[in-house]
DNA sequence: TATTTAATGTGTGTTAGCGCACAGAACCTC
DNA sequence: GAGGTTCTGTGCGCTAACACACATTAAATA
């Protein structure tokens, strides 16, 4: 079953939703609606960026890849964001790897149009930055709790943050995905998944993890989760759409 | 003996130095000179900023300080960049602390003033978000670090960010400062620079470790260091000043 | 349904880094 | 130079996470 793509669906993303109809409207026409298949790759470290991308449904997690293969996650980004910071900040080129993380719709807008959009300096140009302040604290806090904490607690943040971009309480996901997504060893995130569904907080499916006590989960995880969901609602939750409405 | 500040040293700092001297002259009126002692706090996590700096002498760290008082870095700033983005990126604050980690002169613009400029939407605005861009690498790269690689790898890491934002061999520092950074144990470093001082790359003196082979300690940190300088050199090296005029 | 492949479960030994405890050395201050 | 303080050196037991090896189970497909 292909995830049916409709342009209509671009408000699902929470950017392209804090603009006023007014505002959507000027951009309608430059959005594209995609579908994407788990595994892809928008950007491989290094390539030129052509689009940023609004993920409607799809997640995206932006992986750095190691010289010898071994790889780990520096953030998530779903329907609370946008990929392809770089374009717009003047780099246009990133280090690492965006891949889809899970299959889903996405919008995507061409560089051109992108830089254009931004260059007014209005509501767009705003949102941008404050989603993109928002991502640098996603990142240092993955810095920060990759140093401080254990493999099972953020494990745990890791749930929650993608749980947060899925309307769903199930995760298609295998271990040893999420074991290359948090630089530890597949073994590391099957002990960690059955001590979680030993207290009832997860269940172990075959490929799946369903998340069944979302309350427990997050008192389970370090405060990292907490300081990041904080940092994205006062930079862009329901405050924003006073600032930007 | 107190580093003396001076407004014309204002240029020390790469960005303000990429600049046209006209550029240059828009903005000088509203740059004051600071002195900063080592320990003291520019930002605390969530205050609401009131300056931009920038370094050009002073070297700045990024810390993020968990609840239970543990601590680790998120980035380092010299006269290669600025502390306080989220001002222009509009946020006002930052999760983070930054805090003097080698004494020396910055420069401070007031927040109003940053604004203003910034909302002029030229080349001072690219500058920032081009610096910013760079950061955000930076950071990344800290949480890969983290993940990936053993304490002494990272201490030659940042060995070598701190030693290239600093026109001396000497880095004032204990080995308890350095592990509070780089949120390990002190012993920890003790171990490390014991090792590198074997292999005559630094020299141990109480509270300063001397930088004596350069070459060397780059072939001994991960390749991370490497990563980061390039997304410098690339993003705000010599290119840039062609970019910028 | 038989066969293959992918995902998960489990065990064993190893190591990096931790926490703690204290000894020695360098520096400061009186 | 006596006495305190701040750094650095060192030892020891402990734990989390690693690497590797292989058993078991679920799903895909022939």
């Amino acid at each position: 079953m292909a995830t049916t793509v409709d342009i209509n669906d671009a408000r699902k993303n929470h950017l392209l939703s804090a603009l006023s109809a007014e505002d959507f409207a000027g951009i309608k026409s430059k959005l594209e609606p995609v579908s994407c298949k788990l595994g892809e790759v928008l950007y491989e470290s290094g390539d030129r960026m052509e689009y940023v991308y609004f993920p409607t449904s799809a997640i995206v997690s932006m992986l750095y890849i190691m010289k010898n293969g071994a790889a780990a996650e520096i953030g998530i980004v779903g329907n609370d964001g946008l990929i392809g910071n770089a374009l717009f900040m003047g780099g246009d080129t990133t280090t690492s790897r965006a891949i889809i993380q899970s299959a889903g719709g996405v919008v995507r807008m061409k560089a051109k149009d992108v830089k254009e959009e931004f260059a007014k300096a209005g509501i767009f140009q705003q949102l941008l930055l404050r989603y993109t302040q928002a991502l640098m604290t996603q990142i240092s806090q993955t810095a920060v709790c990759n140093r401080l904490h254990p493999v099972e607690q953020q494990f745990c943040r890791w749930l929650l943050l993608s749980h947060d971009r899925l309307d769903s309480d199930r995760l298609v996901m295998t271990h040893d995905l999420i074991s290359n997504m948090l630089g530890v060893r597949r073994e590391g995130i099957t002990l960690a998944a059955q001590k979680l569904a030993k207290q009832k907080l997860i269940k172990n499916v075959r490929g799946t993890i369903i998340i069944v006590n979302r309350q427990g989960l997050e008192e389970a995880a370090c405060e990292c989760y907490q300081v990041v969901n904080d940092e994205y609602n006062r930079l862009l939750g329901r405050g924003m759409s006073r600032t930007f409405g």
